[in-house]
DNA sequence: GGGTTTAATCTTCACAGGCA
DNA sequence: TGCCTGTGAAGATTAAACCC
């Protein structure tokens, strides 16, 4: 709370920040079933509260372009470490690029990716991106770190406002947010609102095809490398500029050792893309085994005293009965195949984790979700069984009824 | 039009029962 | 025995009806 920019921070930080993750570990960018039912007027608050708030670790270190926000330019921290008309840019690389040039003092550490935390969090506490971010980190092996922040984190002059803070992973697919940044702003292509219901299967709140956490951490990777190159051009962009046609000085150029790790970072970007489409290519091979299986099996129509059952649920029909792989159970193709490994794991202690939807790690019970048994928690998995059931009704409803009726 | 009451619906928890 | 599913109960939320 004596930290130099404590006094900006508004007393509901926690709590008020809309993408913050609360006490039981939720990850960003997916609200709990409680954030979900709260008011309008609460929720704009809330956002209006956030954008008073010390903002993101990538705003701070990343995000030079957020004028648009209601912080001046100037007051912004990175902003200050470019180069400005009339500076000459000997004083713009002892802040920008402190690890690249010669140094009398005593060297900050190498600022490769998470290794500038312990000194942001000396004055800013423990950082809303410091879960998400060690959680991104236990999943990249060291090899694949983007090769350094652009610019350097931990440069902050004192005095310095920090700008409003922008969530710091792209919104969640999932979860269309309001207050989420444009596509404008994150750098991401906008999501078709066709492709953006196909992933939400479950109205937002369920059916992750794959693993999210990985898949998150790529994209947050990708995007945290390119916003580095983003700044990178942009900063020599500016001074390019201000020479006003004439050819550039050698001094405001970047330097090879830049140049390289700039390349380094462009590298991670591919390495990541790289890995985002084995998933889906996995993702995608995943499911089609899943429709194999579920071809497979004899299908005798459902007679209609058996058809409705409980909810109208067909599982429930004698013949059908902890049939997974039916294609009138209640899952559906889709889930055809994680229900197989359901009966594979059966026997097998599963050990509790979290819920893949609100990633809660304590409930009453365990459910079956779409990544399989006991990936959901109770309410999630209720849920997500009423959805369906829902889904199965509806889709009988269109369905054509028999000539014989 | 605004406030209050009531009913319907939704959400979550905890338990019972069936299955392997 | 462990796991999964369904159900009742309780509380919260929303919508409709009613009254002033």
């Amino acid at each position: 709370p004596n930290g130099p920019y404590q006094s900006q921070q508004p007393a509901s930080f926690s709590s008020s920040y809309p993408h913050s993750a609360p006490a039981t570990g939720m990850p960003i960018g997916m609200p709990s079933p409680i954030e979900a039912r709260r008011t309008s007027d609460e929720s704009e608050s809330t956002h209006r509260r956030s954008q008073h708030s010390l903002p993101s670790l990538q705003e701070v270190f990343l995000n030079p372009s957020s004028e648009t926000r209601d912080s001046p330019r100037s007051l912004h921290p990175s902003h200050s470490s470019y180069p400005r008309p009339g500076e000459p840019l000997s004083s713009f690389p002892t802040s920008i690029r402190p690890t690249l040039s010669a140094r009398t003092t005593a060297p900050p550490p190498l600022p490769i990716y998470g290794a500038h935390q312990p000194a942001t969090q000396a004055y800013m506490g423990r950082d809303r991106d410091t879960d998400f971010r060690q959680a991104a980190e236990q999943h990249m092996p060291s090899s694949q770190h983007p090769p350094a922040l652009w610019p350097p984190s931990g440069q902050r002059p004192a005095g310095q406002l920090p700008l409003p803070s922008l969530p710091r992973q792209p919104a969640s697919p999932r979860q269309p947010n309001s207050a989420a940044p444009s596509p404008l702003e994150t750098g991401r292509p906008p999501i078709h609102p066709d492709e953006d219901s196909a992933r939400n299967k479950y109205e937002g709140t369920l059916g992750r095809p794959f693993d999210a956490y990985p898949y998150l951490d790529a994209l947050n990777k990708i995007a945290l490398s390119s916003r580095i190159i983003f700044n990178f051009a942009e900063a020599f962009d500016v001074a390019a500029r201000e020479q006003n046609g004439g050819a550039p000085l050698p001094s405001r150029l970047p330097n090879e050792t830049e140049i390289t790790v700039m390349m380094d970072n462009a590298s991670n970007i591919r390495q990541c893309l790289n890995d985002v489409k084995s998933m889906i290519q996995h993702n995608r091979m995943h499911n089609e085994r899943a429709r194999d299986m579920v071809r497979e099996p004899v299908v005798r129509k459902p007679l209609e005293d058996e058809d409705v059952h409980m909810y109208n649920d067909p599982s429930k029909a004698p013949q059908q009965q902890h049939h997974p792989h039916h294609p009138h159970h209640p899952l559906g193709h889709q889930s055809a195949y994680t229900l197989a490994e359901v009966k594979k794991r059966r026997g097998r202690a599963a050990p509790p984790g979290r819920c893949h939807s609100c990633n809660r790690v304590d409930t009453p019970e365990w459910r079956r979700g779409p990544d399989g048994a006991r990936t959901l928690c109770n309410a999630c998995g209720l849920h997500y069984a009423k959805l369906e059931r829902k889904r199965q009704s509806e889709q009988r409803s269109i369905r054509p009824k028999p000539v014989h009726e």
